[in-house]
DNA sequence: CAGCAATTGCTGATTTTTCAGCATTGCTCG
DNA sequence: CGAGCAATGCTGAAAAATCAGCAATTGCTG
């Protein structure tokens, strides 16, 4: 499992950016920082990130341009379980719960409607 | 905020098993680590994330018994909400959709009642 | 109540992370 | 073409994290 809880703080943070965005810059990065350090440390950071394989970079002109090498859906299956392992003993369905119950979750008409859809789906596939 | 994403790698690990154990006691974090460290390695990990307000701890007979400071269903939220946010692009049902796309997801008939009496709620009060 | 075992208090060393500076290189634009 | 800007390569220092050892304490057991 390339993990992301054996990465340090630091790298963390970048993945997360570079998650976010898609794709980044060292620029792009700093941008996305509260608190950036130096142009040279973000760059060292993503150099080892490199190394580690959990980015590589395309050269763009004279720019590296940072992808994550795991794909984001699978970063985020990984994200999610995570979660569910930790705070919610497994269970996909309290996790799903406490995700409707944010106040942040808006869930429109038709967003209703394909949930409702899935979790009709999840039911069959489930015994 | 007293984000888990400045813990550093042990702290955050140690961290999640204290939430998923409800409290536990040195001993018990180790374990629940996979290649655990020596036991004052783990103590003073744990007395560190006390100075950092992040757990609290109770003596029982002889031990310390710690806790999380933050209570689990406000850290539930804001590591739901952190992936919501990095992986998710912030939309809540796309987490939910990801969520009961995954193998694991067994929902049960019950559950799926309640899910889907949530999908509602959360439709009303979101418009 | 004496001894044992488990646990904490404390300290410092090692490793890892984080960071910045400077030289160099290559693109771009006048 | 060549000057300037923007980006990288490389290096090493500073800070933080990680870890282990040992003495002291305390609860438990026989």
């Amino acid at each position: 499992m390339t993990d992301a809880r054996q990465l340090s703080r630091r790298e963390r943070q970048i993945m997360d950016i570079v998650y976010r965005r898609g794709q980044a810059t060292a620029a792009d990065v700093i941008e996305d920082m509260p608190d950036p350090p130096s142009y040279s440390a973000v760059r060292s950071v993503l150099r080892i990130l490199q190394e580690k394989g959990h980015l590589r970079h395309e050269q763009q002109g004279r720019r590296y341009v940072f992808r994550p090498v795991v794909a984001a859906d699978r970063a985020r299956r990984s994200a999610l379980e995570q979660v569910v392992h930790t705070f919610f003993g497994g269970s996909t369905s309290d996790a799903v719960a406490a995700l409707l119950d944010m106040p942040s979750s808006q869930i429109s008409e038709s967003e209703r409607a394909r949930l409702a859809a899935l979790i009709e789906r999840a039911r069959q596939e489930g015994r």
